[in-house]
DNA sequence: GAAACCCATTCGGCATCGTCGAATGGTTCT
DNA sequence: AGAACCATTCGACGATGCCGAATGGGTTTC
């Protein structure tokens, strides 16, 4: 582990959270010296990672770090893939699509398809998600055994007071979506939301992702067909990225 | 500058231009010694900024750097008012539209509003267009000077037969720009495309980024409404902003 | 089927490069 | 007007990253 850009991408993560910070905030929450953060900060500047406001004073994100976001999309096959089915599953459904991957212990959302309604809604393309928190992380934890064991702690993050926060109760509840290959979520992550959600394997039967639609609680239970539909676009998706079969056990 | 930071943001541009890379390829192309970029490459990894192929040897972006890109967009305040008056220019003029941001010399879109034909649409925030040829970088270009002074070189990157590649024959068609605060483009980044766009200020009168709308080549020039259309989108957008008037001169 | 090659990864010593304390200069608050 | 704060610069020390060489796994070649 190279410190130094350990660093950098740690000021990253601090930029991240609080949006617009001055350079002893950012050394203050790393507990480093000024002049140490100053450098790196001015490294990342010189390639649009960070910039400064024009008041000179504070930092924050820059347009460099969305070029790269972009770029990592159109690699994934898995998106292009995800594009197609979405739209069919969004239609057949009636609700919004989301399609997305694990990182660590949080899922990040590579492609969401509105609402076939015409209603106007925000895009959530690199939305993040905790994992134990959504059907979309609960469809790839069931399949991603050793990703359960990094969840670290003997408590999870809280995110309603519906939220799993005991690992046992989750690792319990993973154990029946593998079985069916379906993950439920009810208000988990955001009160008055719920969602399902598939897994998705590639060639190599590994699950790199998972796709799912999303409904307001008060919707639940969802129409059976939804279940269906779900199934159906993981299945596909899968499909076309040459997994052997699905789902694929762990 | 510190050494190893700006190494490991080279090493993701490297990944950025070329999709899947193996360590060695990455390495030659910096002309570093493996070994070196190895050790960048598995920090970068580490926190999931790239990840490698499940055959253990290439090496791609990761979901990273999109969470990164998504939560820029969220602290842009001109992204938030773009969203807003696009949807009216879009619907004013029949064309879909553009809102980028300036990066050395590139724009950067950070909102794309499709055509509101209701045909289906790539979306286009993150891609990267040559600040010289694009109608949105002229109209920034033309209220940043010291910007245009950074344009390296005596030959500008010609993406299409149209484009500008003469610095000279760009400034003179800024100077124009910056008059009518109104920038065109056709043809000059991608063959049957044209464009145009306005510049967008903030509250200390720096122009901050740009809107406009895109349409096909043949149907230049699009109706006088349209120019109308897109200098009040970049009006209010500023009035929002708080820019104390528009234009504000160079 | 064996051998040779290529490539990712690991290791350790040397020197470089990053780190941090202190000094500077500018700006804001009292 | 003074004081306090903060971003930035500078320089010396030494910890740290760099690179050459060694290792081992995998694939191609003959």
């Amino acid at each position: 582990m190279i410190q130094s850009v350990d660093r950098a991408i740690r000021i990253l993560g601090v930029l991240q959270g609080a949006r617009r910070l001055s350079l002893s905030e950012v050394a203050s929450r790393l507990e480093l010296p000024p002049s140490t953060v100053h450098g790196i900060l001015k490294t990342l500047q010189a390639h649009g990672m960070v910039v400064q406001d024009r008041d000179s004073t504070r930092y924050q994100l820059g347009p460099a770090v969305l070029k790269l976001g972009n770029v990592y999309l159109d690699t994934l096959e898995l998106r292009s893939r995800a594009v197609t089915w979405s739209e069919e599953l969004a239609r057949r459904s009636g609700h919004a699509v989301r399609t997305g991957v694990l990182t660590f212990d949080e899922v990040v959302i590579i492609h969401h398809e509105p609402r076939p309604d015409g209603s106007r809604q925000m895009p959530e393309v690199g939305i993040v998600i905790p994992a134990h928190a959504s059907a979309l992380g609960k469809a790839l934890l069931a399949f991603l055994p050793e990703q359960v064991d990094e969840l670290t702690g003997d408590k999870l993050r809280s995110m309603t007071s519906e939220t799993l926060v005991d690992p046992a109760v989750l690792r319990a509840q993973l154990a029946e979506v593998a079985k069916e290959a379906l993950a439920t979520e009810r208000e988990e992550a955001v009160l008055g939301e719920a969602g399902i959600a598939a897994p998705i394997f590639d060639a190599s039967g590994v699950a790199v992702g998972a796709i799912g639609i999303v409904l307001p609680a008060a919707d639940w239970p969802p129409a059976e067909s939804s279940f269906t539909a779900v199934r159906e676009a993981a299945r596909n998706i899968s499909r076309e990225l040459g997994a052997p079969r699905w789902p694929v056990p762990a």
